[in-house]
RNA sequence: GGGGGUGUAGCUCAGUGGUAGAGCAUCUGACUUUUAAUCAGGUGGUCGAAGGUUCGAUCCCUUCCACCCUCACCA
């Protein structure tokens, strides 16, 4: 928020704590010192009261809470790991720095000394001997009891968030053991961890529009990548084995409560892996990382219990719609399917190939009693060019994703290989793009010529960090697992006209 | 992009065609075991922005901005 979009109130909110940081420098006090030495945090004292009882211990942190008493004080300070109480006498303290606890306020940063004692209620606090103002805040924080719930400031403030609603620091936190889990148990298995480029010339591996750049000094156009698997296949034919990155991918499409612009994927390789082997693994990752998520392998979906460790379906995608819908797919005819997805009432654009018909009835009718994971097979190969074709199923390709909690929550393949099949692919998806698909892929000579120089068998596997999280965590909108999702810019920038193009 | 909703004090929210309220925060005073501390008193608002209708608009109308929900597209 810029100076000018301040009112007269918040002028002197900000004026007041301003006044209280003028008394601290005119007392000779730095208001923002360098260091605090502290002997533990608020959990330590809390969990070891039995230990520390009667001893002094040193904590820190930001001060959520201030209830002066006239000669005694009760203030909460919340530091990483939670609150711990606090409560300053005046007899104990002595006068002057009493009175300069009338210098504080909500969200000023202090350390404290003192004994660990609990109060008459029972609540372990410190009383305290010292103090020192670590940091002055000049801004006044969410209000203590309702917190912050205006959603547009929890976002583009998202540390007034994480101050205000300890749930949202949490979801954070299980995010991180979400990601940790998945490195430790590829890096277990023997899988090296990758970093490949972001800024690409030409953009693949998967169906989206790019956001395009620029690079000054080799005046050359960049995109920012959409994917990292056709680099991570060119480590496998450099000789890796098995590879994996946590990527960052930038897709310029829509914002819903389920795509952010930016978003993070694991892709991970492995030779002489096919879609099957890749689907033991995944099964294996996911009890793992679920487990390290939450303390169990099982998750909550609308309030029914999702266990992990029963067996897991595998069915082919045509049967399930079947089974689900009554409808026969087999014959890939758009009028035959169109007819169908009409008698069970699911409407359909007039230009819908056979293919988007199918995944029309499937969105609609299957996949939101896709509760239990359940492993998709038998994708057509139209939809799937960089996965080899199936070994004895004509038209389908060696692929799965795996759905759960009524979401797609992973996609693999055994992947291509034969260079010339691959170009086949390549060059049919230049036909769409030629008849108007704008998120085609391009023809990638480069990655060509990788495999023209031979890639073992492998396979692939990519699965989305943030529905991973939102799925483990039982939140519904993407927003809700990035700290800092895409927003709208506000102010001048936001209304600065764009060249089209 | 279509449809619907929201926007009032720093925060959470009421409210009305006659010039705006509560709780918390803030300020003043009282208070040495409180914890949504309590008690007494006070300050604080371009009612998202700009136009229009009206004697008068925060309220009705139009346009715009931001966010949320939903549909379409995608992971």
């Amino acid at each position: 928020m810029s100076k000018t979009d301040q009112t007269q109130t918040q002028h002197e909110l900000i004026a007041n704590r301003r006044d209280k940081l003028n008394r601290w420098r005119e007392a000779g006090i730095d208001p923002y010192p360098h260091t605090y030495e502290r002997s533990h945090k608020s959990q330590d004292v809390l969990e070891q009261y039995d230990a520390l009882e009667g001893q002094s211990v040193s904590v820190a942190g930001r001060i959520v809470s201030l209830r002066p008493h006239g000669k005694s004080t009760f203030f909460h300070i919340l530091d990483g790991e939670g609150k711990l109480q606090c409560y300053a006498k005046k007899d104990q303290l002595g006068d002057e720095p009493y009175e300069r606890l009338g210098w504080l306020d909500l969200g000023d940063f202090v350390g404290v000394t003192g004994e660990v004692f609990k109060t008459r209620t029972g609540e372990t606090t410190v009383a305290v001997r010292e103090y020192k103002l670590l940091a002055k805040a000049l801004r006044p924080l969410p209000e203590k009891w309702h917190g912050l719930v205006d959603k547009e400031t929890r976002y583009r403030q998202r540390y007034l968030d994480l101050v205000s609603n300890e749930e949202v620091r949490e979801v954070f936190r299980v995010r991180a053991r979400i990601i940790a889990a998945i490195r430790n148990f590829l890096d277990a298995r023997g899988f090296l961890e990758v970093e490949t480029p972001v800024l690409q010339p030409i953009y693949g591996g998967a169906a989206a529009r790019p956001f395009v750049t620029h690079h000054n000094a080799l005046d050359a156009q960049f995109y920012l990548r959409i994917a990292d698997e056709l680099y991570l296949k060119r480590l496998l034919v450099g000789g890796y084995e098995r590879v994996y990155e946590v990527c960052r991918d930038f897709r310029n499409e829509g914002i819903d409560r389920d795509h952010n612009p930016e978003f993070t994927m694991v892709e991970l390789y492995a030779a002489y892996f096919d879609y099957r082997d890749i689907m033991n693994l995944f099964r294996e990752l996911i009890i793992e990382v679920t487990t390290a998520a939450r303390g169990k392998p099982s998750f909550e979906f609308n309030g029914q219990d999702v266990d992990l460790t029963k067996p897991w379906r595998e069915v082919p995608l045509l049967d399930i719609i079947k089974e689900k819908t009554g409808l026969d797919f087999s014959d890939p005819n758009a009028e035959k399917a169109r007819k169908g997805a009409e008698s069970i009432g699911v409407d359909i654009p007039d230009d819908a190939s056979y293919g988007k018909i199918v995944d029309d009835v499937f969105s609609e009718r299957v996949q939101p009693e896709l509760v239990e994971p359940t492993f998709l097979t038998d994708y057509p190969l139209e939809i799937s060019p960089l996965a080899k074709r199936h070994r004895e199923k004509a038209g389908l390709v060696e692929r799965f994703e795996l759905f759960m909690a009524a979401r797609e929550v992973g996609n693999a393949f055994s992947e291509l290989n034969d260079p010339d099949d691959q170009r086949a692919r390549f060059e049919a998806m230049a036909e769409a793009a030629r008849r108007g698909d704008v998120e085609a892929h391009q023809v990638d000579e480069d990655f060509l010529t990788a495999l023209e120089h031979g890639m073992p068998p492998t396979g692939g596997l990519g699965f989305g960090v943030d529905r991973l999280t939102m799925t483990l965590t039982g939140l519904t909108s993407i927003r809700e697992v990035i700290l800092f999702p895409t927003l709208r810019p506000l102010g001048s920038h936001a209304t600065e006209p764009s060249a089209e193009g």
